[in-house]
RNA sequence: GCGCCCGUAGCUCAACGGAUAGAGCACUUGACUACGGAUCAAGAGGUUGCAGGUUCGAGUCCUGCCGGGCGCGCCA
């Protein structure tokens, strides 16, 4: 037995060999592959350029290796050479590096490397003294980054439409945090305009027991807020109707806001800022901003209204900033809120809009370049393909205006936060999604968040179990993990630094999610396989022990996971 | 009409241009003296909407069709 090697010694009595020492991770077997490709060009062997980064994946198909290459692929038109030629001179370098046991060139030029199986082993070690922090990067360190979500009007509750952007853009934010950036999640306020006069006309008219009117709002939520209104501000009804209908505007909206809040820190989304647009118009800042518009010359007058030339830039047609009446638009304030986000220093903003703002893309792209940046690199626009709640083969329709809202609060009710979170972010935002109510709300594997809370809980029984015998995380050989299980899952713990990286940088956090499920899954299989306490009265062996740390590996992984995704990890279920 | 998104197993959906296109549900058959079975093993299920193109390689990229969703205001 040899001492633990310094700095990294979480247990006094750990066992480590010779090259098994260090872990191969796939960022480390990238990194050797990379340099195996460096020698070559140095030595002549091929001509061509050495690529930024090589691509070192885990093969679907065990007999391709623990990693596969396609490097020599890539190589191989400019080099003007077969991939399996260059493929073949990688390769005898790469055999020279630390804890590769084997490396074959397959296919048409794929390397197919095998590592020594400790090294694979003592991936759960790094994992375990890891904890949290597995899994996170610095690739986007130094990046401040805006994430805009949600931005529901203050004229009714948060809805399902807002919902799925709820759970995404704030998995998202876990996401590029982990990744390294600096984030602030953001919500907007669409407190200035007409729409806040008619939500105060709706609310008056039923407190009066009047009709709504014709373009007022209609929903359930309505006599609701406005009995809190007239029991707050006593008498508001016998005021002159516009003071009544000013107290009906400022506490309805307030009270819509708070509810906002809750409904959303309910559901585990919290906002860093929450931006008030009549804030920018009391302050002068939309009129800077038109000013500072017209100063870089894109602005212009027409039919007694104020435009921003915004057809320069590629949008469609031109938008009107200051309306014939002199009313700013929604849209003059939008270019002020993006002037005031770069002010703030964001390198990048980041709107998240449902399908039915799409057309609303062309103008954010314009308004960034009149301000003078590139659209390419401080914007960037997510659309959210809308979301259909089925029950009983029912669509349930989702309108203000309809009066039939699913609430994001409805939705709780229903499903829970976890569940409701997990349903969210399990797919690509781009695909519009069908959820059955019937389906969400069956507390069983048939929904997969189960299966991967049930393999994290399943992970602390374990280690529960393993305690009670007296197994613990001291003795680590870690090759003695040779199971074909145990490498299936050795290899799946080591991906999630991958996934979580590539999830960040794709913007896409149901990744995370079905890698979990992978990973669930993965788990299980080992645990029906491989024992971690012994059967019965079956002597504690080294194995024994050394699985106490793979279980525990996984544990991590597991629970940092599903952390990005806002779900809760639970020891028991 | 123009623009954006989508079309993959019966259903809901995955798949940074990579090897034999994968999961879950549903269906069929097994493991119930089980480190909690909320689990596992096995089976069946496909011309990735259609037709061309790009290349070592296309579900993925390009072009044209077909089908579906959503937008296209001096509304917000």
């Amino acid at each position: 037995m040899r001492p633990s090697p310094e700095g990294r010694r979480p247990a006094a009595n750990c066992e480590t060999r010779g090259h098994y020492d260090r872990a191969v991770t796939p960022t480390e077997l990238s990194a050797a592959v990379s340099a195996a490709v460096q020698a070559c060009l140095e030595a002549g062997e091929f001509p061509g350029e050495a690529p930024a980064e090589v691509a070192v994946e885990r093969p679907k198909n065990p007999e391709h290796g623990d990693y596969a290459a396609n490097i020599a692929l890539r190589l191989a038109k400019a080099a003007g050479k077969p991939a399996r030629e260059i493929a073949e001179a990688i390769a005898a370098r790469l055999r020279d590096a630390d804890g590769i046991a084997k490396v074959d060139v397959a296919g048409p030029g794929f390397l197919n490397i095998t590592v020594a199986s400790g090294s694979l082993g003592q991936l759960a070690r790094s994992i375990v003294e890891a904890g949290e922090s597995y899994g996170r990067s610095t690739q986007l360190a130094g990046r401040k980054i805006n994430l805009e979500f949600v931005s529901a009007n203050p004229t009714g509750p948060v809805h399902l439409g807002h919902t799925r952007w709820a759970a995404l853009g704030d998995s998202l934010r876990r996401l590029l945090e982990a990744a390294g950036a600096k984030v602030t999640a953001e919500h907007y306020i669409n407190d200035f305009g007409s729409q806040l006069d008619k939500f105060a006309a709706s609310l008056r008219a039923v407190a009066l027991g009047e009709p709504v009117p014709e373009d007022g709002y209609h929903g359930d939520y309505v006599a609701g807020v406005a009995e809190q209104v007239v029991s707050a501000v006593p008498g508001v009804l016998d005021l002159p109707e516009d003071e009544s209908l000013a107290a009906f505007k400022t506490h309805g909206y307030e009270l819509m806001l708070a509810a906002a809040k809750r409904s959303l820190e309910t559901f585990r989304v919290e906002f860093d800022v929450w931006f008030s647009e009549r804030g920018m118009h009391e302050s002068g800042e939309v009129d800077a901003a038109i000013a500072r518009l017209r100063e870089q010359g894109h602005v212009f007058d027409a039919d007694g209204a104020v435009w921003l030339r915004t057809t320069d830039f590629g949008d469609d047609k031109d938008r009107v900033l200051v309306r014939s009446n002199g009313e700013k638009t929604y849209f003059a304030a939008d270019s002020a809120y993006y002037l005031d986000k770069r002010g703030r220093g964001f390198d990048r903003c980041v709107y998240m809009l449902g399908a039915d703002h799409h057309g609303y893309v062309g103008r954010l792209r314009a308004i960034v370049a009149c301000a003078g940046d590139d659209p390419d690199t401080t914007l960037e626009v997510l659309i959210g393909q809308l979301v259909k709640l089925v029950k009983n083969g029912e669509e349930l329709r989702l309108s203000k205006r309809a009066g039939t809202i699913v609430t994001l609060d409805d939705f709780v009710e229903l499903v829970g936060v976890d569940a409701g979170r997990y349903s969210l972010a399990r797919w690509s935002a781009d695909t519009p999604l069908t959820l059955d109510i019937a389906e969400i709300t069956r507390k069983s594997n048939d929904n997969p968040v189960y299966y991967v809370q049930y393999a994290h809980a399943r992970t602390c029984n374990a280690r529960r179990n393993a305690a009670d015998v007296g197994i613990g995380l001291d003795v680590f050989r870690p090759e003695l993990l040779n199971d074909p299980h145990e490498a299936a899952l050795l290899a799946a713990l080591g991906e999630f630094p991958r996934v979580v990286a590539t999830a960040a940088e794709l913007r896409a956090p149901h990744r995370v999610a079905r890698y979990l499920e992978e990973l669930a899954g993965t788990y299980h299989r080992w645990y029906d396989t491989c024992r971690i306490a012994p059967k019965g009265d079956d002597p504690i062996e080294d194995v024994n022990r050394t699985r106490a740390w793979l279980n525990e590996a996984t544990r991590v992984v597991l629970a940092n996971g599903l952390a990005l995704l806002g779900v809760s990890a639970p020891e028991r279920m």
